[in-house]
DNA sequence: AACTATTTATAAGA
DNA sequence: TTCTTATAAATAGTT
């Protein structure tokens, strides 16, 4: 970005590198703070120069330490492990700590205090879940004949259109392929907004079980099939 | 650097969000990368995702341990040096392993990927999905029934009980009371296990709160907008 | 994911 | 180093 195109390699004029260095750093911080603020992401970044002196930023709420940290636990690499081992009672409570905010999310996402419909005692709960349902229900089966519709109009045009140009190759085509013209989607997930009279909203959502890698959105794969999963639906 | 300026805050909407944190976590490493070759620096950068996934770069001859090393001893943070603790081992196994499972459950519940009805091409996926509420609605009927029955029951029993003992300060309850005779639970989640053609497993749930509010897509409820909180289910 | 219209970053020059 | 300016790059919004 500048007057003629840069090589991708060492700037060998000394005083060139350096003011290049001043500049790239100072935008590559920037950067990183953008992306931080932007996307709510935990950003940290170290840069030494050539003589050793060290730049690093750090997405606000974390330190670079923290930043390490959760490296150090994502990866598993142990760099900082060490840092608790200032005593024992400081790793005992270092881990009970884990434990109980493990839990803490635990219960909150499993099944909230293991709730299930038995804990539901309240009728008028039950029918704020049952109209929930219905009305999910309502927007499924609108969702279906909208597709249908859809559907149909695409196999009237393409009736249609062999019987104009009689194209014989695409002739193969049957109803099969029609009912699913596009790859179909490797997953689904329905979220639906809900509140509760306590103000606490809750959400009924549809998703997909396991990973779902962060990076690259919009990627499809088709799904694979092994073997004939057990599908249904369960309360509990 | 693109159609129109950008704030600096965080981008509301998820999707948004999401592509933008792709094009720029990509961005990012590859200024960084650039950095390092033009200027013959050392670079590192960590980025977490909101999901907890981690990204990284670290210019070629070093690793990224390399330079918390080095970034510990300029800044003389301590953090890597009771490297020798072997002794509290386990511990410290203990310790990654808790951090591990937290980040995991914790991207498993953060975000799911935003995909709408709309994503759903298979009129199959839609069948299986309507039979699906279909049978939690069975369900939620069928504990309500359970839960009226008792309620009836109970009610019997303390008629009669007054009717035997007359107990005159249990009278003070009323119908109301009745209705919900045990502390209403603060909230409630059902996961719904379901299983796709692709083998990839899906969930149904619906749980407390969390915080995405990617503005309404699917417009349906009655716009509540303050005291009486709205209530309803979406799908979008 | 691919495509632009624009905004940014920055190489060179002063 | 800082400011300026011409240009290369990055990327926001769209399709």
């Amino acid at each position: 970005m500048g007057r003629g195109r840069v090589e991708m390699k060492r700037i060998e004029n000394r005083v060139s590198r350096q003011v290049t260095f001043s500049k790239r750093r100072k935008g590559l911080l920037k950067k990183a703070h953008e992306l931080a603020v932007l996307c709510d992401a935990d950003v940290g970044v170290v840069v030494f120069s050539e003589r050793g002196k060290l730049f690093e930023y750090t997405s606000p709420p974390a330190s670079l330490t923290d930043l390490i940290r959760r490296y150090e636990a994502v990866t598993n690499t142990q760099l900082l492990q060490d840092t608790h081992c200032t005593d024992h009672q400081q790793m005992i409570e270092e881990i009970s700590t884990l434990r109980r905010e493990y839990e803490q999310l635990q219960s909150r996402v499993m099944a909230c205090p293991g709730e299930d419909l038995s804990s539901l005692t309240s009728v008028d709960e039950l029918d704020e879940l049952e109209q929930q349902l219905e009305s999910a229900l309502t927007k499924v089966r609108a969702r279906k004949d909208e597709l249908l519709t859809s559907l149909t109009e695409e196999l009237q045009l393409k009736i249609n259109g062999y019987g104009r140009h009689g194209a014989a190759a695409v002739g193969v085509e049957t109803a099969e392929e029609i009912a699913e013209p596009l790859p179909p989607p490797p997953s689904f997930a329905y979220l639906l907004n809900v509140k509760e009279k306590s103000a606490a909203s809750t959400m009924l959502r549809l998703w997909p079980q396991a990973d779902d890698d962060d990076g690259d959105v919009g990627g499809g794969g088709g799904g694979g099939s092994s073997s004939p999963p057990r599908r249904g639906l369960q309360l509990w």
